[in-house]
DNA sequence: TTGTATGCGTTATCAC
DNA sequence: GTGATAACGCATACAA
């Protein structure tokens, strides 16, 4: 009977296995480890009579004992998030691959870094942690989960990949932001843009404000007036009612370059249907991203693609080489930017 | 130094703190439990010592002599789905608050459960299990996860809660679909709507076939003709194709109902900006869900609404009650559904 | 290749 | 209220 009440709610352990197949309690250990050396034909009836008896070895006796959990980290601040979503599941189908699991945390949406939370995960052993949210200082993450190798995902300022003020202590993953910033500003300013506006993220995100940064950068060394500001969240209510106000009580624009995918449809909906717009004729609009949506056809959005498979196959790379050697110097890798055309620049 | 090269890779342990605090490892272990009785003093200094050391207690370990690993797996297709990362996300946070951690686990897209990956699941003995994944039957998932408790997520055929075939053998999540659909197919009908259209979800989804049962259903009840069937899998990119099909090909339809928001979009964007039509006033649309982007002013879309909150609620109260009460006999919540009426019906 | 003995970090049991 | 001891299930060092 398979009934919650009467179903056997032990498990089988690997005596059981063992007593069961007439061989040692180490025998099925070993059967179950592909670098133990063990008879083939001893190993295939272990098997075989551990599935007979629905046995898996427990991952936390093998974690107590061998200092792995097989668990990954993952704190993010808010799953809904398309490009987060996405990347949570390229992760997870990645980790599985590797025969980690993905463990999820989320922290408070305001993307305060809760300490608290921290240690709570920290008494799961993960092997390894990634956090999206921005705000967290590696140094605050490394201080608790001293087991775990906390990752970093990095937005450097220029392209100097070492010039972050940490310096090269933490495993990290630096995104290069300039290359599709500049050809967003020099596709938009090439169809006759004059006057930039740049849609903020959440305030205290690192990755806006480089993207700010680099935005104001490139379009001095063009020769164009710095951009206006608008202060989003990386939502669309917000830049749908900030796209409002920039033109209802602004001075509008006719090129504005949201901090990400989500901020752009706002922007472009708040034109075409509350401001009576055209996008691109009248207004240019560029994103961040390309999540799955940008090219739905109700925006299909140009906008600065992150490389999502590079960037977690990247994370997955760090994450193996920091567990196979533990005491080498931190490691380091790059992922690269570049501008996808579609309909609403032109 | 916080150099991954010479940072302290070992965990302080009970002893650890014990020692220091000049008490018994079993103190240590009281100070950590809210329920174990020890002198308010002795439980403050314990504590202060841990935060010191930076220790926190080790699931694993605990796990082994408790039984509870704190660990709830949640078994998706495909986190990108809005619906679905709208719902990990809630329920994450819910299982936190609770002190449970979210296990991530991704079956393959084509929806076949993956019996390894159950396996594999067990190792980490998940105190719960959530499967999203619909076309695995419970019985597969309780023979597998032998210890943990499968919480399915049914779409009963009536109203009758119980009148499902395997019976009241598994906790369950029943979603009673009918009062939104009518209302829907009510909306549709009231603004003159002739002939109708299904757009299918994934071929073996439960919900979509329950879904498209009851669809016809009502409308034989309302005296209409049945509709006509566009075979989708969820996706905006599919539900673009089969509208394009519908209606070049095919006979077209002035109202169609999409199985979920993303190929109610789908269809939009087909009618909208490949064929001309406008909805509402040529074709009305409905779709299912309500995901977060739905009320996005490019579709603004009239949609079946399962709320989100109650549902997850509802999963995490059956979680609670049958680990508190392992022998108790099956458990059952309901959610409803309703319409939600915004612009692409009128 | 195989088996024996030991330890991982914690909580439950039972004395006091 | 407190402390000693025995488990939990597994992998490893070591001896055979």
């Amino acid at each position: 009977m398979s009934d919650p009440a009467t179903r056997n709610r032990s498990r089988a352990t690997a005596d059981m296995v063992a007593s069961r197949a007439n061989v040692s309690r180490v025998a099925v250990s070993r059967a179950f480890n592909p670098h133990a050396s063990i008879k083939p034909e001893k190993r295939d009836l272990i098997l075989r009579v551990a599935q007979e008896l629905n046995y898996t070895p427990d991952m936390a006796a093998r974690s107590m004992v061998t200092g792995r959990s097989h668990l990954v980290g993952v704190i993010v601040p808010d799953v809904c998030s398309p490009w987060e979503s996405q990347e949570i599941d390229a992760l997870t189908t990645a980790l599985q691959a590797e025969g980690f699991a993905t463990l999820l945390f989320k922290t408070r949406t305001d993307l305060s870094m809760d300490e608290t939370l921290l240690t709570y995960m920290k008494g799961f052993n993960p092997d390894s942690v990634i956090a999206f949210t921005e705000n967290v200082r590696p140094q605050t993450l490394s201080r608790v989960l001293d087991r775990a190798v906390p990752i970093y995902v990095a937005y450097p300022h220029g392209e100097d990949e070492t010039g972050e003020a940490p310096g090269p202590l933490f495993d990290r993953l630096n995104v290069m932001q300039r290359d599709g910033i500049e050809q967003a500003i020099a596709l938009m300013q090439g169809y006759g843009a004059k006057r930039f506006a740049f849609l903020a993220g959440a305030t205290h995100s690192l990755a806006t404000a480089e993207r700010e940064r680099m935005m104001h950068n490139i379009m001095a060394e063009r020769g164009l007036e710095p951009p206006l500001r608008i202060q989003g969240d990386y939502t669309y209510d917000t830049a749908y009612r900030e796209t409002l106000n920039l033109f209802r009580v602004g001075e509008g624009a006719d090129a504005i370059f949201s901090a990400n995918d989500v901020g752009a449809f706002g922007v472009i909906d708040a034109l075409r249907h509350d401001l009576g717009l055209r996008v691109p004729q009248d207004v240019k609009v560029v994103g961040f991203d390309d999540i799955l949506q940008s090219h739905w056809k109700s925006y299909n959005l140009t906008t600065v693609k992150i490389d999502l498979t590079e960037r977690v196959q990247a994370l997955v790379r760090l994450i193996l080489r920091r567990l196979k050697s533990p005491s080498s110097p931190s490691l380091t890798e790059t992922v690269s930017t570049r501008l996808v055309v579609r309909g609403t620049v032109g």
